[in-house]
DNA sequence: GTCTATAGCAGGATAGAC
DNA sequence: GTCTATCCTGCTATAGAC
């Protein structure tokens, strides 16, 4: 399926500088002479492997959701098929916010140049993503077709919030603090359980909250 | 405290016209040209009111961090000083979320075009947006001292996540679909009160969840 | 305060040698 | 497959008239 592939590891090369600098500065303000300098090569020579500056941009996009629909969809898999929706919601947050923080990471110059694009090329990307966002879709409807989840939300605008919420840790997210991880799993108690306090109803409270949900992964103070 | 500004109104028409184009298309792809012509002026005209076009932007972005601090804060302090830190945060999403997805919004901008700044700029407008970032640390630590959130997550992280889910809005919403105020109903509920279903626990489940919480707002359905 | 004109420079893209 | 050289275009910023 991988045939050895011959000197075309250059244009991999290319990508992976092109998605370092993109995911830094933005699409128009990179140069071909900066990602070609990163390259080790020429201006000139990125056009034996790609016809414009939109190709080579197109090519990380594609690079960038097939990597993390395949990290995602392999994460969830991985749990089996009789795995719990909730399950595999959780396992489907820690693996798209891994893609997403992970360091050559295409993924992350992905969601930051979505904004740039020419308009031509953000809608042919927007049709390859399709497929992936398709298979959130899935797993949120299954979930509430299970009854796992809360039936009175619209679920693409939950959909749409909760990787709102992933993908826009690009924008804060810096190694040495907390892991992605550690992100994922506070992403996925948020999203699944609420912030509200389980028990103790306070002072001045009108109605009581039950919750029992949610007890494990404590010991993660900070702040 | 606002005195009659003379034809500075230009100016306004100006950061209008940027703001505008700049969350359309970034902030290296917009020229000065772009920005002129739709505030009807010639290009060379702006250098009157701005000094370089890092001036301009970085006028456009303290117009932005200044509205939505405003917006969030006042809606916050309408609520009068008794009022609950959970009712507080829920005021506190609603009005950022409708800053951030208003018309003329600078705050979409702001947004948009964070990780394309030259670094000095950047530098300059992560200072200024700090006091309203301390807000938002606020609202969540309140409401943690008083017991209204749990206790075994990190506020930071917490607060990321919940402000990334409002920001990443400005990638999808479209209106003619929901409202932001829909919008903004469903976050507060995903982040406060969880996606898992309240009661009704499933075939397989081990753990029986009983929460009471948040019944209100129902025939949202969609999807 | 806005205009026209233009200096000065840099980017994307092409041509052809090696 | 990569290089050097170069064309063409368009951008930021300035100068000076109105």
């Amino acid at each position: 399926m991988k045939p050895p592939s011959k000197s075309d590891r250059t244009r991999q090369k290319i990508l992976d500088a092109a998605a370092l600098l993109f995911r830094r500065h933005g699409y128009a303000a990179v140069t071909l002479k900066d990602i070609a300098a990163r390259a080790s090569m020429q201006a000139g020579s990125l056009y034996y492997h790609f016809d414009t500056k939109e190709d080579l941009v197109e090519a990380m996009l594609a690079v960038g959701v097939d990597g993390a629909y395949a990290a995602t969809r392999e994460a969830v898999h991985a749990l089996g098929p009789g795995a719990e929706p909730i399950a595999r919601l959780r396992a489907a947050i820690a693996a798209h916010l891994r893609d997403v923080l992970s360091e050559g990471a295409y993924a992350s110059a992905n969601l930051r140049i979505l904004g740039q694009l020419p308009d031509a090329v953000r809608e042919r990307h927007l049709k390859r993503q399709r497929a992936y966002g398709a298979f959130w879709k899935r797993l949120f409807a299954d979930a509430a077709e299970a009854g796992a989840i809360r039936a009175d939300l619209d679920l693409s605008v939950v959909r749409m919030l909760t990787l709102g919420a992933l993908n826009w840790s690009v924008e804060w997210y810096r190694d040495g603090k907390r892991s992605p991880a550690e992100i994922a799993a506070h992403a996925a108690t948020i999203v699944l359980d609420g912030l509200a306090a389980p028990a103790r109803p306070r002072k001045h409270d009108r109605r009581a909250r039950l919750a029992t949900t949610a007890r494990r992964r404590a010991g993660t103070r900070g702040r």
